[in-house]
DNA sequence: AGCCAGGACAAGT
DNA sequence: ACTTGTCATGGC
């Protein structure tokens, strides 16, 4: 198989704690510790040496691969107006290297969908057979994420495999909504945030926190600010007044930020 | 072994 | 408007 080799430069960026930092769930730790996944139709390999980020692929494409990566987006001038704060400085010492990915919304949903009241191991796990079951197999031990539309025409028992307990039914209700167009992709991505919530609320399933998610991961949002268990401990512990309107604009990077830190780096 | 996990929903105050 | 029980499953 003939793959191509791209080498994006990047600064103040990490790979690892961008991949691993809880937004998305494909992505494998390799011995060499290279990540690999299935990203849209194609198996990708991705390492970081300093300063270059090299992905390997069949047809990469450069301007693909920059804006998964989110490298478009000036990360120091968005640390810059999140650093009037003292837990966000005391994060971000840490976390500075997380990007917030352009992952697809379809995928995206799902994920958050399957992720609630859940734990991440698991969470990989029944994606993984999510994408093993119904999607289309690539060679090299990868299959696609399976379409809305694969997806709408499956049963609840033809989705037991799964073991996603009772999110199987959320996951239908999405796929049969999307498919029908009532909750159309391409308006929330145009819409405010509000209007977003609100269109992904439609879905049996989809509350507050997932439609979040979605909207921070897969519609690049950078103003959601998904509130899961951790964030909730992290609001009372550090803004028993609430989070500072400040840091509105770019409250999902912060939150990612502080996720991360109190996951993996504090203590 | 038992607690809990990147919640949502329905039913109860 | 808040609080509580319930929902499947399995990681730790």
């Amino acid at each position: 198989m003939e793959k191509d080799r791209i080498i994006l430069p990047v600064s103040g960026f990490s790979l690892a704690d961008t991949l691993d930092c809880g937004q998305c769930f494909r992505w494998e730790e390799q011995e060499d510790h290279s990540f690999q996944a299935v990203v849209g139709k194609q198996m990708a390999r991705v390492f970081q040496q300093g300063d270059d980020l090299i992905v390997e692929s069949k047809d990469a494409d450069e301007e693909f691969w920059k804006n998964y990566f989110d490298l478009n987006t000036d990360y120091g001038m968005i640390q810059e107006k999140l650093s009037f704060n003292k837990p966000l400085r005391t994060a971000m010492e840490y976390t500075s290297g997380i990007r917030i990915l352009n992952q697809e919304p379809w995928e995206t949903l799902c994920s958050f969908i399957i992720s609630q009241n859940n734990n991440i191991p698991r969470i990989k796990g029944i994606i993984s057979r999510l994408c093993e079951n119904f999607g289309e197999e690539l060679g090299e031990g990868g299959y696609t994420f399976p379409t809305a539309e694969r997806m709408a025409e499956l049963s609840l028992e033809e989705l037991a495999p799964l073991r996603a307990g009772f999110r199987g039914k959320y996951l239908l209700d999405a796929a049969r909504k999307v498919v029908s167009g009532e909750v159309d992709f391409a308006r929330i991505r145009e819409s405010s945030l509000e209007e977003g919530q609100e269109e992904l609320r439609k879905i049996y399933g989809v509350g507050a926190k997932v439609a979040d998610c979605v909207l921070l991961f897969g519609f690049h949002k950078l103003d959601a600010f998904p509130i899961d268990t951790w964030i909730k401990k992290v609001l009372a512990e550090y803004y028993p007044n609430g989070f500072p309107k400040r840091a509105k604009k770019y409250a999902g990077v912060a939150q990612q930020y502080l996720f991360h830190y109190i996951r993996y780096y504090k203590d």
